[in-house]
DNA sequence: AGTTTATATAAATCATCATTTATATGACAA
DNA sequence: TTGTCATATAAATGATGATTTATATAAACT
């Protein structure tokens, strides 16, 4: 039996990027295409982590990825999308208020 | 001792909202205010359920809410969130993908 | 006051998914 | 062709949080 695939639609691709890491990871690439060593480094996690959150967004179609040599660069697919990521962190610094429900703890 | 609380920020915003149920709340309400009743009506989900989530969205000061009588109205607390979710479902809409990841499934 | 309607809360259960640990693959260099 | 570096995969574990069920509160109407 095969694996159920889902279209992408608005709930769907925030489900892919709700997550601390793949978050972290879409900040880090909304600056520009990245290693995966680079983001390893930066988000200061373990490397196998880092490669199977890609790996969630590759599958979503949020990241797209290059080979290069034996490093492999990571990008963001699409303009909208990190534009979307600079919007939703503006948003959230605009609501300036605390939180104390478990969805907003880290 | 007292219940920890978080500045809202990118991440927490969208750790509020990427729940099935709250977004699908969120998509009513970017239509307009409606009572928690409505609410139910709309999107056939137990009361319990709907009163529990409209609780976290306010919590985390994404909606407000306002009694009249007996009934308790609810809206987003501000323009840009409106404009947020809509911007999140056509930037979902674009990707145009499918994706097998446990995070796509609803 | 007692009843109905609208909403909220609390405890218990259940499902999901992130993370860890260990190992595999694949490219380049010596 | 062996060793090293960069990345990927898989299995096991653990934490988080959504949902259910039952009950409470609070307002309006009789």
């Amino acid at each position: 039996m095969s694996i159920p695939t889902y279209n992408m639609d608005g709930l769907r691709l925030l489900r892919c990027i709700c997550d601390e890491m793949r978050f972290g990871i879409l900040e880090q690439l909304s600056q520009g295409e990245m290693t995966v060593g680079q983001i390893v480094q930066k988000i200061k996690r373990d490397q196998p982590l880092v490669s199977h959150h890609l790996k969630t967004l590759k599958e979503c179609g949020i990241v797209s990825s290059e080979s290069r040599g034996r490093h492999v660069v990571y990008r963001i697919s699409s303009e909208r999308l990190s534009a979307l990521i600079v919007q939703i962190q503006e948003a959230g610094d605009e609501i300036n208020d605390i939180c104390d429900s478990a969805c907003c703890a880290k």
